[in-house]
DNA sequence: TCAAAGATACCGT
DNA sequence: ACGGTATCTTTGA
């Protein structure tokens, strides 16, 4: 497990065998040590507004949920769903999505805050000051 | 197996 | 504006 330090907030992430298996968005400081890897250096490109290929990610659990990643990725930098439109894209229901994306183990990388609720921000399972900075920060 | 809980949406009043 | 209902996947008992 290592740490990354965001302008938000510290990232720590689970990084072992070649490929990224999980990220934990914190408002805690560092509390583990920084490490040089495709997914720091991922990250590092993303705050600065660059964009870099993925790492290697872990698989996802569910055959929905590597659907769900499927349809995420076609978000653009910038660009924002409603769980409904989302839904409807892959066939199935709104409350099913978010379900299943507070279930990701790889926010940001998987740009599961792109997506919001219809009237409303929706939720965020580590806290919506993250989705508020991700957005606001994408927005420009 | 079944019941319950989600980061929802929509329609009626 | 508020409340109830529709809807789908996961997870725990």
């Amino acid at each position: 497990m290592y740490s990354f330090q965001s302008p938000f907030g510290v990232i720590d992430y689970d990084w072992h065998e070649g490929m990224c298996h999980q990220l934990t968005l914190q408002q805690s400081l560092m509390n583990h040590a920084q490490h040089d890897d495709p997914v720091s250096r991922w990250l590092t490109a993303y705050f600065a507004g660059k964009s870099l290929p993925l790492p290697v990610l872990a698989s996802s659990k569910t055959d929905f949920q590597g659907k769900l990643r499927c349809g995420l990725c076609a978000i653009q930098y910038g660009e924002v769903k409603t769980y409904g439109t989302l839904a409807k894209e892959l066939n199935t229901a709104p409350r099913a999505l978010g379900q299943a994306l507070g279930a990701n183990p790889l926010p940001i990388i998987i740009p599961c805050h792109r997506v919001v609720a219809a009237n409303d921000l929706g939720g965020f399972h580590y806290g919506l000051a993250w989705k508020k900075a991700l957005l606001d920060f994408e927005a420009r």
